[in-house]
DNA sequence: CTTGCAACAGACCAATCGGTTTGTTATTGT
DNA sequence: ACAATAACAAACCGATTGGTCTGTTGCAAG
C-alpha cells in the first residue's frame, strides 16, 4: 500500500470512529487532523468536503463491517439459530463503550436521513440490502416456518427491534436492557418455525 | 396567562418543534428567536442558557405528551388491544412530515445520551416510566396472558420495537416500512395472550 | 540537471455558534 | 412623583466550524 494510501485509509479509520461516537455533525475536522497527525491540506488533498469524507466512511467502512457481521449469521444452516447466536454472541462481547455508542447505521439512520439526501440513500441502501439477507435465508428454510408469515415483514420487524434494542442500551449506560431485547427478540424469531 | 409566561411557553412550543425536527445541538437559538419574534435577551431572561431550554422542553412537552399517548392505550379494558389500536391508529394518522422527524424521545435518546448525562437521566427515568405503565397493564390482565412471560423484558422489546419502526421511516421518508414493523408488531402482541 | 506533479503543511477566512453586557421600556408599589 | 423591578431589545464577544489558498517537499520521468 502507498504512503498515500496509507494515509487515506487512517483518515477514514479514524474518521469512522469518531462519527461513531459523536455522530457526523458533531465530529470536528481538526480532531480528526489531531488524531491522524496530519493537516489539513492532506485531509483535503484526498477528500473534496467533510460530506463526501462521510459518504467514503459509510461505503468504505460501514458497509463491509455491517454485512460482515450478518451475512455469517444468516448463512448458517439454520438462518433461525444462526441470527440467535449472533445476536447472543453480541450481547456477550459487548463492551460498555459499544452499547453508549450504539450501531453506526442505526446512528447514521437517525441523526443523517432528514438532513442529507446522500446519506438517506446509502442508509436505506443498506436497509434494503440487509432485509433482503434475512428474507433470503428465511425463504430457504420456508418449508420449516410457519404458513402465516410475511418474509419481508418480519425482516424489517427483526431489524428495528435490534436497532431499537441498540437505542436502549445507550440511555441506560449498560447491556442490560439491550439484553432483555435480545432475549425477547429470540424467543420471537424461533417462534416463527413449525 | 401573563404576558411573561406566553412567550415562554412560545419559546417553549418553537424550540419543542426545532428540536423535533433538527435534533437538540443543531437547534439554533438564533432560529428560534427568528420564529417567536422576540430577542436573544428575551430567551435568556427565561433560560439560563441552552442546555436548560432543553431539558425544559423535555419535562414541559415531550414528557407529557408521550404519557398523554401512551396512558390512555394502557388504561383500556384490554391493553392488548388497546396498544394495537393505539398503533394502527398512529400509523393512519401519520403524515409524512411526521415519519421523517421520528419520536421526540427515541430522537434525543439517540442523540444526546452519550453527550450530557441530564438529558441521560432524563431519558432513561422516561424510559422506565413507560416500561412500568406497560408492565402493570400487563400484569392487571396476567390471567388472560401466557405463564412463560417475563413482563418487564416483554415491555421493553414493544418500546423498543417501537423505536425501531420509527427509525426506519426515517431513511424511507413514508410510513410503509413503519407499517410493516407496526402490523407484525401487533401480532407479537396478540400472541401474548393464551 | 531540471522540470513537474503527487502529497502534503499550515496560515488564513467568513460564517455561525452560545453566551454576556448594556440599555430601554412599561408597570407597580410607596 | 419617584424608585425599583420585571421583561425584554440588541450590540457585542470569543471560540469554533468547514473550507480555501499559498506554499513546500520529495520523488520520478525526460
Amino acid at each position: 500500500m502507498s504512503d498515500a494510501e496509507q494515509t487515506r485509509q487512517k483518515i477514514l479509520a479514524v474518521a469512522a470512529d469518531e462519527i461513531h461516537q459523536h455522530g457526523f455533525q458533531s465530529t470536528s475536522l481538526s480532531t480528526i487532523l489531531n488524531r491522524c497527525g496530519i493537516s489539513k491540506g492532506a485531509l483535503y488533498y484526498h477528500f473534496t468536503n467533510k460530506l463526501e469524507l462521510g459518504y467514503a466512511v459509510f461505503e468504505e467502512n460501514y458497509i463491509p463491517m455491517f454485512l460482515g457481521t450478518w451475512q455469517p449469521a444468516l448463512s448458517q444452516d439454520d438462518p433461525i439459530e444462526g441470527l440467535c447466536d449472533f445476536f447472543t454472541a453480541m450481547c456477550d462481547s459487548m463492551v460498555c463503550n459499544e452499547a453508549v455508542c450504539g450501531c453506526p447505521l442505526n446512528n447514521l439512520c437517525e441523526e443523517m436521513a432528514n438532513v442529507d439526501e446522500g446519506f438517506r440513500l446509502r442508509i436505506l441502501s443498506m436497509q434494503e440490502k440487509l432485509n433482503k439477507l434475512i428474507v433470503d435465508a428465511l425463504e430457504r428454510i420456508r418449508g420449516d416456518l410457519r404458513d402465516d408469515l410475511v418474509f419481508s415483514q418480519v425482516a424489517y420487524f427483526i431489524v428495528a427491534t435490534f436497532h431499537g434494542a441498540t437505542s436502549l442500551s445507550k440511555s441506560s449506560r449498560n447491556k442490560e436492557l439491550f439484553q432483555y431485547v435480545i432475549t425477547e427478540l429470540c424467543v420471537y424469531i424461533r417462534s416463527l418455525k413449525k
